[in-house]
RNA sequence: GCUGGCAUGGCACAGUCGGUAGCGCACUUCAUUGGUAGUGAAGAGGUCACGGGUUCGAUUCCCGUUGCUAGCUCCA
């Protein structure tokens, strides 16, 4: 057989080989994941193709493939450890993931002593060594010998294969499981792996079937790889903005206000209030109008708009219908708003395209499980909104609407963070959309072309669109690597039709337009949760809620520090001074865990001359400046926008 | 909504095998007037999330509620 090793370079085995003498040729690293190969992009069990004729490309330890085998063998011998310990459990799945692994099991949930015992156990299993072996059962067999051990779950996915199938099994010692692999040759490869956390998930995801119990777990080829990873975890949670974002006085929550309802403190309150003046100058220079519009309507509007049919669950309903003469209910969307502003009065073709922009205010009564900090509330602000356009002019505003949300990505130095997903309905679930399949599937091929005529990358998503149209959202992850939409570009050629909107064309005729929904930079509480991420607190200067800290020596010099305070105030610097009675040392140390780029220390010297000592969040000291050049300096930072770079070590 | 975990002064945490609580930071006052990451001293601050139950007695044990949190599901 031939082997393709990892250079490119093909090596031939001629007569019978066992997969340990091929792995230990060619590297002793390739031992560890010896079952792992791939023939013609597919990763099998070597043992299925060893000695016939075909080309094998040999995984090593380091390949994500290879780690992905390590995980999965870990899955196993962690069911084997729960059959060992809780012999009542039945087994579900345990796949590999991009952290590590998780195995689902129905059983009483675990708890962290549970975990600690398992690994325990684990580790005998390991050390036991047995090898991983492989055979096949027609299926009617698998399900009969499934059936046997009262693994219900088991039969129910053999179940779903078809007729013909050869079911595979792996089998360690005792212990087997239906599993498709690969695998190592043996347990005792399992270097070093770590229960991570327990927590409950529905059977094949649906809400509908049984909550299991789900072990979360990871491994790695070495334990120092395992011991990088766990320290990485320790790290990101300094980063995550639902714990920095409280501890630097951005936000906060309270009991009795509610779940999803962030209170913005004055130094988050500053921050947005800067993206949102940014973005409504922005959203002006490009042709928007803007509006303001009622945050409640009554339930008629959301019957036109086809809402209180299909999400009425999501909306804070003020009333009862059987009672009450009128209903009202708080905006999810501000769509229908718009439109209403749009017929106030009639439109030629001459008036399109329309750009109506709101910084507008949304409720969505999300389930109590989904809040999370300032990423998933009931009450946010968006960038919100809606183009009328006419047909022709659709292609133009689309690819206009893309270039003011890279703008501002771009400006928020997030543009490499992203992804682009062409959200596409579902022709399998065409009931949960508006619209013929031909007008989904020409708006779908509209948007491809744009985005490859802008030459951004792409991938696609079936069943993620809007009820009334396709859309580009902008997706980012947060440090956890779960992933929000930030931005979202939807084209609709359909709720115009709903709400009646025209415009009269040249021959007199009334057509219906085109709207575009779209967000800027989406909304403000998550995109800070954002900022808060990336930066880990540390903001470019031009966001930040203070910008400039001066520092006087001592109190001989608060007079010189109030004047240069006011000067910088009076360049529209956001600036205070720290008049306590401290020394410079201590007020130093708290400017920087308060992540202030600028401290500005002043006494003799600097009252003297008109001076000021700069010690900023990038360089450090930067020496004696005159106020002026500081000034002249850091107002150029702010009106470009710029993000300097650290290049001093945050050791402290 | 579902399955777990958590809830102790403003913040971050100890602690009580059931006998009404402590440290650090922050805060207040006094002294100190200083040159680039913590000056010293004194003081104030908590019905241990809320509501029930068990008990002579509950912050501690049990149940419920609310909030936070890890996932699952959902996200116009």
């Amino acid at each position: 057989m031939k082997v393709t090793l990892k250079d490119g370079s093909v090596k031939e085995y001629a007569g019978e080989m066992s997969v340990i003498d091929i792995a230990k040729d060619i590297s002793e690293g390739l031992a560890r994941v010896a079952t792992a190969g791939e023939v013609n992009g597919e990763v099998v069990d070597l043992r299925t193709v060893i000695n016939s004729d075909c080309e094998l490309n040999i995984l090593t330890a380091n390949d994500e493939k290879g780690l992905a085998a390590l995980r999965h063998t870990t899955s196993h011998v962690l069911a084997e450890a729960v059959k060992r310990l809780h012999p009542e459990a039945k087994l579900a799945i345990g796949p590999s993931i991009d952290t590590g692994f998780y195995y689902d099991f129905e059983c009483e949930p675990f708890s962290r002593e549970d975990l600690d015992a398992l690994e325990k156990e684990m580790k005998k299993i390991i050390k036991e060594g047995k090898a991983l072996e492989r055979y096949t059962l027609p299926r009617a067999e698998a399900i009969e010998f499934m059936k046997g051990k009262g693994e219900t779950y088991k039969v129910e996915l053999i179940e779903d294969l078809p007729e013909d199938a050869e079911i595979s099994f792996y089998s360690q010692g005792e212990f087997t499981d239906l599993c498709a692999g690969p695998h190592l040759m043996s347990t005792k490869n399992i270097k070093a792996f770590k229960l991570i956390s327990s927590s409950g998930a529905y059977w094949r995801g649906n809400e509908k079937n049984k909550m299991l119990t789900r072990v979360y777990g990871t491994a790695f080829n070495k334990k120092d790889e395992l011991e990088a990873y766990l320290a990485h975890l320790e790290d990101i949670k300094k980063r995550d903005h639902n714990k920095l974002g409280r501890e630097m006085e951005l936000f906060t929550t309270v009991d009795v206000i509610g779940q999803g309802l962030p209170l913005l403190m004055p130094k988050g309150a500053k921050m947005i209030q800067t993206m949102q003046r940014w973005i409504e100058d922005e959203e002006e220079k490009r042709g928007y109008v803007r509006t303001k519009t009622p945050l409640m309507a009554k339930s008629d509007l959301y019957k036109i708009s086809g809402h209180w049919d299909h999400y009425k669950d999501g909306m804070f309903v003020m009333g009862d219908e059987e009672k009450d003469k009128e209903v009202f209910a708080l905006r999810p969307m501000t769509c229908p708003f718009q439109y209403y502003v749009y017929k106030a009065s009639q439109k030629s073709y001459r008036d399109l395209p329309l750009r109506y922009g709101e910084t507008s205010t949304l409720f969505r009564c999300e389930d109590s499980g989904e809040m999370h900090g300032l990423t998933r509330v009931r009450q946010f602000t968006i960038s919100e909104g809606h183009l009328i356009v006419r047909p022709d002019q659709m292609d133009e505003e689309f690819k206009g609407c893309l270039d003011l949300a890279r703008y501002c990505l771009r400006t928020l130095g997030v543009e490499e963070d992203v992804t682009y997903r062409l959200s596409k309905w579902d022709p399998e679930n065409s009931e949960k959309y508006i619209g013929s399949a031909e007008v989904w599937e020409e708006t779908q091929q509209r948007i491809r072309n744009v985005l490859n005529e802008l030459e951004i990358p792409f991938f696609e998503e079936a069943g993620e669109a809007a009820f009334y149209g396709p859309k580009v959202d902008i997706q980012a992850k947060n440090v956890y690597g779960k992933e929000d939409t930030m931005i979202t570009i939807q084209w609709d050629a359909l709720l115009a039709e709903q709400f009646d909107m025209y415009y009269v064309d040249q021959n007199g005729e009334k057509v219906r337009p085109y709207i575009i929904h779209r967000t800027s930079m989406g909304c403000y509480e998550r995109t800070l949760a954002w900022l808060i991420e990336k930066y880990a607190g540390m903001f470019p200067t031009w966001l930040c809620p203070e910008q400039v800290r001066v520092l006087p020596i001592s109190e001989k010099y608060k007079d010189y520090a109030e004047k240069v305070e006011a000067e910088l105030k009076d360049n529209g610097i956001l600036a205070t001074v720290d008049n306590r009675a401290e020394k410079i040392g201590y007020k130093i140390r708290e400017a920087r865990l308060q992540k202030i780029p600028y401290m500005l220390v002043v006494g003799q010297q600097e009252e003297e001359q008109n001076l000021v000592s700069v010690r900023s969040r990038f360089l450090g000291d930067e020496g004696q400046k005159p106020l002026g050049d500081f000034i002249d300096a850091i107002c150029k930072e702010i009106r470009t926008k710029e993000i300097r770079k650290i290049e001093v070590e945050e050791n402290k």
